[in-house]
DNA sequence: GTACCTTTGTGCACCGATTCACAATCGCGC
DNA sequence: GCGCGATTGTGAATCGGTGCACAAAGGTAC
């Protein structure tokens, strides 16, 4: 188990596990077991234990795994020794609210700029950064070695700044627009799409009204006739 | 195929497949084939066809999907025929960014209360609504018929407003603090982390770092010594 | 009415992720 | 230094999801 490549389901919980290790520390353990980590992060011991060895062994059988030690691989594993300069593009309220986060520069990520392409917008202050063109986002990506853009913009500007965006020399792209993007191979994109979230309880909610209708006598008639 | 219970997976690809159709029906498309939804989707299209058929047999051989009774179907299994009051708790940068987003309105979902613990935020405009005092939850609850509370506070505040939404009666959570928070068997949460998100992006960043580095020679000894 | 073209719906093989279950291993106390 | 209780690390079974590939079926043109 020492080679690269960690399966994309684990590397989503990594950080999951990050924080709830670092407010273990805080509290002052010294040691955790995988089954404590587990409840903390809402997943069963087994998956934490499978995850983790991805890692390397850093356990130790009867005791647990080292708080602080493990802190340390996860975060040299998420690559979060160093930090993360991010440019959002969109100074709407989603850009405002991300660019004043403070869960980004909690974890290293530091919002170097925040550009749009409304002349009217630009030089508005937000936070400790002034809103910029968009046409100046190279520029900014060049000084500051600019790896991760975040899109904020409504869902009809999404694909033109993704491409400003690789244009530029931007990797990575956060995609908050409801909107499906597409990028060379070499750069990867994930997406939160803030309503499909909603629909997807939606469903959810719904089909538990069903249910409990169903469960409630007449309705059953629907799914299996009573002989 | 005509029982309920659609796999999860594809539960998540109707919101966006109904985003594409409702886009094509916009542009007057009359009917769509699962190739073409696909490409809008950013799928293959025997995932569209498979997900599809969970919802019956909709399609004509062909020819295609009729959009505009897709559009119906997809909204009705999702339960997006009503309109959903929501409830946001925490009226930070993210709650008032929330309160403000077209995307919920545009697909039924109506904010119809943003709840606070801070006195002074109480009474505060945004939008369409005030902020109200989060003791009030139960009541707006029970007014409002609400089913779905949105959760915008810190993460401390994360499980105790959970459990109160609970208690007053809400059934669904999105919660975006970034804290596992643990509720009755049944409510569904669903959750959206928006550092992790970009962590996640770190990662694979980093990664690719990594492998030009070794592709780039010298580096490589750290994994497979030459010979 | 028939032949051809297009596109759906789905059986099947495959793949990654989850979970179980247990041997291997550690620390500790005596 | 030995035995016991705790906890890890991981094979193996299982599960859900993906994608291929093709038969079934509708539309259209002649």
């Amino acid at each position: 188990m020492r080679d690269r490549a960690i399966p994309e389901a684990t590397v989503g919980r990594l950080p999951i596990y990050l924080r709830a290790l670092i407010e273990m520390a805080e509290n002052g353990a010294a040691t955790i077991s995988s089954g404590d980590l587990a409840e903390a992060a809402g997943v069963n011991s087994a998956k934490v234990r499978k995850d983790l060895s991805y890692l390397g062994s850093y356990g130790t059988r009867g005791v647990g795994y080292d708080v602080a030690y493990l802190i340390h691989q996860v975060r040299r594993e998420l690559g979060l020794t160093q930090d993360w300069p991010v440019l959002i593009a969109g100074a709407g309220n989603l850009g405002h609210a991300l660019s004043n986060y403070k869960g980004f520069s909690e974890r290293g990520f530091r919002i170097v700029a925040l550009v749009d392409n409304a002349e009217e917008k630009v030089g508005e202050r937000v936070g400790e950064i002034a809103v910029e063109h968009i046409d100046r986002l190279p520029e900014i990506v060049r000084r500051e070695d600019v790896a991760i853009g975040v899109i904020c913009t409504p869902a009809g500007a999404a694909q033109e700044v993704a491409d400003r965006m690789v244009a530029g020399g931007i990797r990575s792209i956060l995609n908050f627009a409801p909107a499906v993007i597409s990028v060379p191979e070499h750069v990867s994109v994930r997406k939160v799409d803030l309503s499909i979230e909603l629909q997807i309880l939606a469903y959810y909610e719904q089909r538990k009204a069903v249910l409990a209708a169903v469960k409630g006598g007449r309705a059953a008639l629907d799914l299996a006739p009573v002989p």
